[in-house]
DNA sequence: GACTGGCACTCCCGGACCGGGAGTGCCAGA
DNA sequence: TCTGGCACTCCCGGTCCGGGAGTGCCAGTC
């Protein structure tokens, strides 16, 4: 039997197409009765034999219908998978719903929660990474002599806030000067040089300040490095347990992982975190827990990425549909942020 | 068959603690054997007829052993359940693990993972209550010359932020006194009478402040009384698929229900939040998603309850262990919040 | 009167068995 | 190269059956 062409191409997509629709095997009858191929069951059947020879299908056993590999998954995505639009409505729904968000923390909180009722599927937004943002305002709040709260608010609206400790009882004018001074040098800066200014920041005050200086200096770098934890948001959940999308089984490893947000990372990030859209189906996760499981993930941010989304799950699942979604989303996050800068 | 005495009670616990442990219906040779009643089978089949008569357990079908229904649990845990303390390892990484806090955030963040982990359930930790806390500090941080931003501080450590549009620009000065104003006004009241307060407050500033002002204030309120809308944290929720906890139909609507801020409202708070510990079990709940379900919750607070924090899990759950967990976490986390004030 | 041993009865559960149906692979013919 | 036909495989649902666990009741004992 020869190569790939295009009619076996054609029954890989109906294959796709009606697995993901009836979540059962389908057989060569169905392939060609409703898919107007134009040619006989039995002609399917051959197609199929090869496209199982070439690792694209397979048989859950032997007379049953196939199913696609992750591997047929994949040439679908690449080759046959045409996206599709949301439709105007779901556009205005994105819109409404999203123009509606108070602060940074409310944008996060719709946008996850509109994904996964969006794609039916568990969605995760990843706050604007630290790393990528700049510092655009540092406050101090003296709440008694010894106590100061430090409040740090970036470029891409997150506010992260810290209790520090001092040495010694600072006047006001201390904080005054203390307050001036950590936004000179950092007001403006990216995070990601933050530490090394920080680190000369003490040197800076006056002398009777250096050890409050110090102390502050401290908070910040554990503010700004330690803190690269990046902080993720979970929606959807309850969609892991639609009918025929994850036995019992294999549920609990995932709601797991969903807790972790070293996992969650590892799945929204990685190093080819510059392309606009990425899918990763099956075994290109490297992970076992999620062999069986899509994700479908993009960047977002004012100009450059500051973070990602995306939705998982099966691998059984509407490719266009949810990549169309990701994407409205994620563009539409991006425009938000680019207004609030 | 007279009333219930002693050993009808023995039996009843017998039940429910074997019950918990096997998760499979317990015949009377079970009892009388395992648990030195010192009466034979016969006899603890007696006593058993006696309970389902009453209703305290029930038969799954002719012929097979006896379950706890919720008046059985109920039972149990006003007269039965001597609670176990935790073990003095458990107390200490208890200790451990939330001094080791950083902030509110970090607090509440580690209490929910921690009760999650101890007690093996679902845990939701419900964010100190704005009604319940006093304005520490407020702060204006000035963006845009037409932008502020919004800080509120309370003394339960929560912090607050909205962006604030103003209708006309402000200099510096105008900043400081705003500042001054709304803290002063503001500054240590509880917020529950916040509104009124806010209400008169541009009738205070300067004439030219008036507009300004009146903004300002209208944010206040929104983050004040809209706001009210508690926030929850929830971890565990893997625990839900443990083995014979949830069958999968019934594990859909309670992962739903722990995305809804408002059911899990419903089940935290309630009228009789001033309980040092409540236990509802099954039907206790007047959700019906919930009729399998029982939810233990504590108040916590410095002083007076701000908040509350508490397990969900299968009405055939280790009572003494869970009622143990939620209690000394409650408490600890109490310390903590009272050291912060 | 309270407890016990014995016994007949009920019902679940797992395994074995079976027939229908869907799907396949292959082959011979157009 | 495609097609119709055909024998074959295997899953699936239903039925049947025997063992086991547990019960309710009863008659007898302390």
């Amino acid at each position: 039997m020869a190569a790939m062409d295009d009619r076996k191409l054609e029954v890989l997509r109906a294959i796709v197409e009606d697995y993901v629709a009836t979540q059962e095997p389908v057989g060569s009858k169905a392939v060609s009765q409703r898919h107007s191929l134009g040619v006989s069951a039995a002609t399917v059947r051959n197609d199929m034999a090869y496209l199982e020879e070439a690792g694209y299908i397979q048989q859950p056993h032997t007379s049953a219908g196939r199913i696609p590999t992750a591997k047929g998954y994949r040439l679908f995505v690449d080759r046959l998978g045409k996206i599709k639009p949301l439709s105007a409505a779901e556009r205005r729904a994105v819109h409404r719903f999203l123009s509606e968000a108070i602060d940074l923390d409310d944008v996060v909180t719709r946008t996850v929660r509109l994904l996964a009722q969006l794609t039916h599927q568990v969605a995760v937004v990843q706050y604007p990474s630290l790393n990528r943002s700049s510092v655009r305002h540092l406050e101090l709040v003296s709440l008694t002599p010894t106590r100061l709260m430090v409040v740090m608010i970036t470029d891409t609206g997150r506010v992260e806030q810290r209790y520090v400790e001092m040495p010694a009882e600072l006047s006001e004018d201390d904080v005054l000067e203390l307050r001036r001074l950590v936004n000179e040098q950092l007001q403006g800066k990216p995070l990601a040089d933050a530490p090394r200014i920080i680190a000369d920041l003490a040197g800076l005050a006056r002398p009777e300040l250096h050890p409050t200086a110090s102390a502050l200096a401290r908070v910040l770098l554990e503010t700004v490095v330690a803190r690269t934890e990046e902080r993720v948001a979970v929606a959807g959940a309850a969609n892991l347990t639609r009918p025929g999308n994850f036995f019992a089984g294999s549920l609990r490893p995932i709601l797991e992982a969903l807790e972790e947000e070293v996992v969650l990372m590892q799945l929204l990030g990685r190093a080819d975190s510059n392309a606009l859209l990425t899918v990763r189906i099956g075994d290109e996760n490297n992970l076992d827990d999620f062999r069986e499981t899509t994700v479908v993930t993009a960047g977002y941010g004012p100009g450059s990425v500051v973070g990602h989304m995306g939705v998982l799950g099966p691998t059984r699942m509407d490719y266009p549909g949810t990549i169309a979604a990701v994407r409205a989303v994620a563009r539409y996050v991006s425009e938000i942020l680019e207004q609030n800068r």
